[in-house]
DNA sequence: CTGAAAGCGCTAACAG
DNA sequence: CTGTTAGCGCTTTCAG
């Protein structure tokens, strides 16, 4: 079926704002104009169209008026894992925003799908009027297919320098500095770090700004306690943290590159049992949902997504419209969420608040025998 | 700036399929003809044309190729949640089917945002080719504006009586009913159930097919260990749990009607000190990415959802193509996970295998001071 | 204030 | 095999 079949009447075809006029004793034209609101039509003739227009429920061809306006009325979002919580949650986010603006959201994952292709083709081809970039690396093809600063590209969450773009994120630097003063603050002596990738900027970020500042405290990360986390996942954090807590003096304070790393080696010192925050303090990064969860109850650096989302949304809008302004860089700042991960007691509200440490001392049973 | 104006040469104008033409020495219509890899083109010419092409690096103008094929190229998907994790699960499954297919995936959020409204106007004025609704109910309304057998809608993961579309989803009357011979099975006496609104399918045959089961089992759900959580998240199930666990006489095993309230669950008898399994057994549905951590290790039904999605794309572009086709519903089959939280010890590949209860019987410590 | 008319860039008959 | 031609449904001058 073609998209028209669905707005068929009895006859077959579509209707169309010809038919409309035809059954308003009116020009074409004059629907066109009630359609969009243009001031220059008699208020008897409108009404008498708008009635027209209900009785039928007339439906506008979209690609006729995208074809005309050079308007596609969608953006385009690139996610790097949808399985990461961060994304569907900026997903959420973005999407209010362009529903608030009648623009549509076109998704694509770039890492289970091609999506950085996909989306430098839509663009290049009118499919959508503007992409939002959330997992852009220097290596990304599409920074190299669409590099114009008027190309109607947002980047948020990652900063690529030298790329010519709006660009949004928070001060991952300073969440980094935050997390080593926190831990010497709290007496911690063997610190340690989970890191990631290097191409992700904030990653990058939040990893230099905490040696930065272990390194001013004048106790800088030891290589033993600095562990690179193959992917972003749960399980990723789980099997790094298990090499930092099986070495002969391990670490009683990881800071984590994120959050989903972070709760991995809460698991990690769960499976060893590890009493935390006794033993240990996790710190992790982005507030995920789980992080409030009381079976991990994770210190963590909260990114105001909100905002940096309807910053982004509009430069981005700002950008269709006036292709030559300026090229903006905007950071926010991050706050940090204090939990039982690292001491704290944590009352989230309408929950009843768990008590003591978030896992206790304890030797872990024989296995129990299935079957 | 235009759409088109990403696609402007020095001239200032976007490079046309006229202007290859003329480049290239053919018509407009040759140039066309190779676009769509017509076979009825010389070899020659078919070079000839593509060189031009690749020189100039062509992109066609989407939108007159939409409106001129009545295609929008892009589908639509209308999820409930995007924060809870089946649904970009989901996404990411779709994404990657209608990527193979060149399909653009188009986004709603059912609750957030107003998707299912959007979802229909955009079916209905031709911006999508089809949708696919993930969490439709019977009051949606996209059911009422758009319900004729034709219509390029397929129903993933609900049901809908009467709706006469193609729908897809997984046995959840026989998951229900293999939770409570579970229990039976596994010499569970006190046996309760977190259940959701009933708006919903999948919950409610879950909650129909469990309460049959124990009926037929010679021990009805009793009324006092039966919990309907508000929403289907994590605070939820906790409350809901915390209500269940503070009876005179605490179930020793619940079933919940999602993992995400399962989670909330388990963290509730974590939360007041219960040991898991030994006084509490807990059964989830969906088998999310957290179901499987160590914090859970969760005994869960896993839907086939790669194969569910598979199906559902499938039969969607089919009735794009052929409107009228006799209507499908399709059933797949769910398979039961086994993990800690009914006792099973669960080695997951490539983890270090976590040893004897979920959580241990424990009495909480009194709680830290806080500053 | 309203109508007539000219396309937007592409696909798809139809001739040649 | 290739060119000519006729629109798709809408927006937008330009006359009146």
């Amino acid at each position: 079926m073609t998209a028209g079949a669905m707005r068929r009447q009895a006859t077959g075809r579509a209707l169309t704002s010809h038919d409309v006029a035809r059954m308003a004793g009116v020009s074409q034209a004059t629907v066109s104009r009630v359609l969009r609101d243009d001031p220059g039509v008699r208020a008897e003739t409108r009404e008498r169209v708008r009635r027209i227009l209900a009785e039928v429920d007339y439906q506008p061809n979209a690609a006729a008026r995208s074809f005309r306006t050079h308007r596609a009325g969608a953006i385009g979002v690139v996610v790097a894992r949808l399985s990461y919580q961060i994304y569907p949650a900026m997903l959420e986010l973005i999407g209010a925003r362009l529903d608030a603006l009648g623009q549509q959201m076109v998704v694509w994952d770039a890492e289970h799908g091609d999506g950085d292709r996909h989306a430098s083709r839509a663009l290049r081809q009118g499919g959508v009027d503007g992409v939002i970039l959330t997992a852009c690396t220097r290596e990304s093809p599409f920074i190299r297919d669409v590099c114009s600063p008027q190309a109607p590209v947002v980047l948020v969450n990652r900063a690529v320098d030298g790329y010519p773009s709006d660009q949004v994120s928070s001060d991952n630097l300073d969440g980094g500095r935050r997390a080593a003063e926190y831990f010497i603050g709290g007496g911690r002596q063997r610190i340690a770090m989970i890191g990631g990738v290097q191409q992700a900027s904030p990653i990058r970020d939040r990893e230099a700004g905490f040696r930065q500042a272990l390194a001013a405290g004048g106790r800088p990360l030891a290589a033993h306690y600095y562990q690179r986390a193959e992917g972003f996942t749960h399980r990723a954090g789980l099997a790094a943290a298990l090499r930092l807590l099986e070495l002969q003096a391990p670490p009683d304070a990881i800071f984590c590159a994120n959050d989903m790393l972070a709760l991995g080696a809460i698991d990690a010192a769960r499976t060893l049992g590890r009493p935390i925050p006794d033993a240990l303090w996790v710190v992790g990064y982005d507030d995920v949902e789980m992080a409030a969860w009381p079976a991990f109850d994770l210190t963590t650096f909260r990114q105001p997504m909100d905002e940096m989302i309807g910053y982004a949304v509009a430069r981005l809008m700002n950008r269709i419209e006036e292709p030559d302004r300026a090229i903006e860089h905007k950071t926010f700042a991050n706050e940090l969420v204090i939990r039982r991960s690292t001491g704290r007691r944590s009352v989230p509200v309408g929950e009843s608040p768990a008590a003591g440490p978030l896992i206790m001392r304890e030797t872990p049973e024989e296995e129990t025998k299935d079957e």
